[in-house]
Formats: C-alpha cells, sequence, structure tokens
RNA sequence: GGCGCCGUCGCCAAGUGGUAAGGCAGAGCUCUGCAAAAGCUCCAUCCCCGGUUCAAAUCCGGGCGGCGCCUCCA
C-alpha cells in the first residue's frame, strides 16, 4: 500500500516495521465540547485506513487514540460548569463514543485519557529523560523543551522562521521562555487549577506532551509505524511530539506521518472556511441528524473526497451523498429479486474486475473516491444483467460477498443496514399495514391503498411496489 | 511577509504526459391501477495567456481566483 508521508512530502511504500504489526497513534479530541463533523472527517478518515490495513492488506492494526482532557479550555468550561474536570470531560468522551459508532468508526485498541494515572506517571518519565539529556530548562515552576538543543528540529513542518509574518503571534502562553520557539513540557501549579507531580515538580501537562508519552508507553520500541492526525496538527503539535519523543529516546518517532486535510464550511453566500470550534462555525452529528440526514450519508461524503483535499461541506453536498448511497442500498436490495437459475460466468469476471480495481485504487493513498467510482460502474453492468434475466441466486451471492469485502474497507453499508433496521415505525406495524394495503389493492379499492401509502411516506417510510410484492425502505 | 495546497459538466468529484471515471440534478425510455420507487440510455475537453512535446486537464513560465499553515484547533 502507498501512503503519503508529511515527512518526506512523497507517496512511500507503506509496511509495518515489525511482525505485520501496524502500531499507529492517532490524534484524538480535546473533550471541551462534543467533536464536530470536521473532526470526524479525520477520524473516519483514519478508521478508513485503519480498515484497509486490516482488511485488505493483511495487517494487525494496534491503534492508540487519546482524549486530551486537561489543557486551557477543558480546565475553563469545566469551572464555567461547576463540575469535576474528570467527570466534565467524561461526558464528552461519552458523547463522542456515541458518534463514533454512529459513524461506523472501529473500536481502537487503545483510548488514553491523558489525566490517567499511569499516563501522568509517564509523562514524567519522559520530561525526566528530557531532563536528563539536556533538552530542557525550567522558569517559574515550569518546564520548557529547549529546542536550540535539537538540530533538526522543524523537519516535519519546514517552516522558514525568518521569513515569518511580522507582527504574528509566535507565542499565546504566558510563561518566560528563553526563545519564542520554545514550548512547555510542564506547566506550573496556579491556584484553582488542578495539579499532578510524578516526579517532576507539581503541575500539569503542556499540549504535546501526552501524545509522546502516551505513544511510547502503549505502543513500544520507537519508531511507531504511523501517526496520524489532522493538518493543523504538523505544527505546532506533531513537530514538537517529535522533538519530545526524539530528544528523550535518542530514536526516529515515527515512521509515517498522515494527515487528513480540512473540512470546510459555506455559509450563505460566504467564502468557503475551516470549521472549527474557535471559530464557531461548527456543526456536529446531532446538527446533521436533525436536518433529516442519517449518519451514513455523512460518512458517504467523507468518502467522496480524497483524505488530502479539502472537503466543502454543504447541505446540498449531503443530499447528494444520501442519493448516492440510495443507488447502492437499492442495487443490494434488488439482488433479492433475482431467480434461481444457472450461475454466470461473466458476473464472476466482473466482480474479479471491480474487486482489482477496488484495491488498486485503495492502495493508491487511500483513494475512496475512486473505489466507489468502480463500484458504481459495477452496479450500472450488474443491473443490467439482472435486466437481461442473466443472473442468478448463486451470482447474487457472489455479488453480495464481494460488496462485503469492499465494505469492510469503506464501513458504510452495514452502517446503513444497522440504521435500516431501526426504521422510524416499527416493523411489525409496517408489514401490517402492507399487508393492509395489499388487500386494499387486490379489492381494487385504490383510494384505501395510496392513504396507507401516503401514510408511511410522511412518517419516513416509502413503499415500492414490484410485480406481486411490496418492499419498504427507510426515506 | 514566508511556506504550501487547490481551480475538471448546473452541483459534488476521480484522473497528474497518450487523447476526460463515478455520483447528484436534468432529458428520453421501461415497468406500473395511477403513482412512487427502481432500472436502462443520453448528457464536459478540463480558470486565462504563453511555452515544452509526436502528444498536456496532466510538465514549465506568467496571470486571475479560492483555501490552509506560520497562533488554540481534526
Amino acid at each position: 500500500m502507498r501512503l503519503y508521508n508529511t515527512l518526506t512530502r512523497s507517496e512511500e511504500e507503506f509496511a509495518p516495521s515489525q511482525d505485520n504489526i501496524v502500531r499507529m497513534y492517532t490524534c484524538g479530541l480535546t473533550v471541551y465540547a462534543r467533536g464536530h463533523i470536521g473532526n470526524f472527517r479525520t477520524f473516519v478518515a483514519t478508521d478508513v485506513l485503519r480498515r484497509a490495513l486490516r482488511h485488505q492488506a493483511g495487517c494487525e492494526v494496534r491503534q492508540v487514540m487519546n482524549f486530551t482532557d486537561v489543557d486551557d479550555r477543558t480546565i475553563l468550561e469545566s469551572q464555567k460548569a461547576g463540575v469535576p474536570l474528570r467527570e466534565y470531560t467524561g461526558r464528552y468522551i461519552d458523547a463522542f463514543r456515541r458518534d463514533a459508532a454512529a459513524l461506523g468508526l472501529e473500536p481502537v485498541e487503545e483510548n488514553p485519557r491523558a489525566t490517567d494515572d499511569e499516563n501522568i506517571t509517564a509523562m514524567g518519565r519522559t520530561i525526566a529523560a528530557l531532563e536528563e539529556r539536556g533538552h530542557t530548562y525550567r522558569s517559574d515552576g515550569s518546564i520548557y523543551f529547549k529546542i536550540s538543543t535539537l538540530p533538526d528540529y522543524g523537519k516535519l513542518a519546514r517552516l522558514d522562521h525568518a521569513g515569518m509574518k511580522s507582527g504574528a503571534r509566535i507565542d499565546s502562553d504566558r510563561y518566560e521562555k528563553e526563545d519564542a520557539r520554545d514550548f512547555v513540557l510542564w506547566k506550573a501549579t496556579k491556584p484553582g487549577e488542578p495539579t499532578w507531580d510524578p516526579g517532576i515538580g507539581a503541575g500539569r501537562p503542556g499540549w504535546h506532551i501526552e501524545c509522546s508519552a502516551m505513544a511510547l508507553r502503549l505502543l513500544g520500541e520507537p519508531p511507531i509505524d504511523i501517526h496520524a492526525g489532522g493538518v493543523d496538527l504538523i505544527f505546532p503539535h506533531h513537530e514538537n511530539e517529535i522533538a519530545q519523543s526524539e530528544g528523550a529516546t535518542g530514536r526516529p518517532f515515527s515512521r509515517f506521518w498522515v494527515h487528513v486535510e480540512h473540512l470546510m464550511i459555506e455559509d450563505e453566500g460566504k467564502a468557503a472556511e475551516k470549521m472549527s470550534k474557535s471559530l464557531g462555525n461548527v456543526y456536529n452529528l446531532q446538527d446533521v441528524v436533525d436536518r433529516g440526514f442519517r449518519p451514513s450519508a455523512l460518512r458517504y461524503l467523507y468518502l467522496g473526497v480524497h483524505y488530502r483535499k479539502q472537503l466543502r461541506f454543504s447541505w446540498t453536498a449531503m443530499a447528494q451523498a444520501e442519493e448516492a448511497l440510495k443507488r447502492l442500498t437499492d442495487f443490494l436490495a434488488r439482488l433479492d429479486t433475482v431467480p434461481g437459475r444457472a450461475a454466470n460466468p461473466v458476473v464472476a469476471e466482473r466482480l474479479a474486475e471491480a474487486t482489482r480495481g477496488f484495491a488498486g485504487h485503495i492502495d493508491d493513498d487511500l483513494n475512496t473516491a475512486a473505489a466507489l467510482g468502480v463500484i458504481f460502474d459495477l452496479v450500472r453492468a450488474l443491473n443490467s444483467t439482472i435486466d437481461a434475466g442473466e443472473m442468478g441466486t448463486d451470482d447474487a451471492r457472489a455479488v453480495r460477498e464481494t460488496f462485503e469485502r469492499f465494505d469492510k474497507v469503506l464501513g458504510v453499508l452495514a452502517l446503513r443496514r444497522g440504521e435500516d433496521e431501526r426504521p422510524p415505525v416499527p416493523v411489525e406495524e409496517i408489514e401490517h399495514l402492507i399487508a393492509a394495503r395489499r388487500a386494499a389493492r387486490l379489492a381494487r379499492n385504490f383510494a384505501e391503498a395510496d392513504r396507507i401509502r401516503q401514510d408511511l411516506d410522511t412518517r419516513g417510510i416509502l413503499l415500492e411496489d414490484t410485480g406481486s410484492t411490496t418492499r419498504w425502505k427507510r426515506k
């Protein structure tokens, strides 16, 4: 599988460094608010990476995705709410888990919280190692990383500091630092704030240290195989993670760096801009559902754009994704109507061809958009085969199996199926009404038949008459 | 100001040297009690101007336009 590596700014062939186990770290959510659909774009993209590695490349994956549950915002918001920090952030962790499940994310092996005791301890160890190796200094009770001690600092972000915009804010910390680019590892305790002391003095973690410490604690000897996150993390977060991890261990931190582009939002004629909590232009999954869309459609929308390109989110795009996904599920439902007859070798050929095409595009830096194109080509060809009466039940089974394999990577069809199993009207009631309507139609009482159809329609259930039977589906 | 990305049909979007995937919408047709739904068919020469090449949406140069990072952020 070829993967774009931010470190080298090029696509490289990826394979795990040892035992066919991919050791992957993904930067997760800072839990002071519910994750928005921009956050989840990144999480879905890394989920596709995980699925491609497991189900297509045949690797085992050991993935860590953290929760940042201590920083300025979490502390501030928890204080405003009058709730202890750990409890406050716990609420948003629960919300994340629900949203993640609704979007079909595979559970990852580890979901550490920064404030777990063993992680605070690990941070203390990492900082102690940095102190021992002379990469730090203390000032006003805080501990800083001294970047002048690390010659290749900046290799990931490749920023030219000489050309930085004059007047640009280089530092948002109020603490004393020797060099503007130095960053804090451990912040001195302030009155009223939570505090820990893992043997390096009382304080709380700086932003970057948790990821270095948790990755090194949970994923074994560096370098790990893949480190992933949104593009906005390249600098300073990931650059500083590299500095900390490589400074503490003397070894490379991660072989591959994978970054997902932003989701952009367009508001009423205004130019698109990135969705972020600080800009206040956020939608979360609940907003999408409240607009009448299903999480599976959002996942499909994510899949329709390559992960390294900006995705301009709009409600129109959402509606188009919904329709496109419907074409896929309609096709799958149609397979059930295929009659028994001898298997058609042409179908098997088609499936093999599509399987090769699909795998090729996924292997090509996770080109899910192109992979979907292959699937739609296949759908059209197979629909024609069904129209011509040249597909049998054995073929249909093979088709379903092929789609199952595609969906192991995409994770959208099974998600849709799960939603369909929980329709807005109870299944027994739908089936009862379909029977009643069938009786009305046989009696040529079309007014009653149409009334039942209309009633279900307004409640979100669509009836489709095919021959002598009637099928229902969610709108 | 520095670094970088992007500009493909009405909308969304693949393709990055060999003559434009796919989806949505639209049009026509099939099916149907009428519908709905579904299916099939049709539907672009790639922001502009130069250049390189037998050949460019794809490479180079110059414009115009959009976005990101440089500061908390997925």
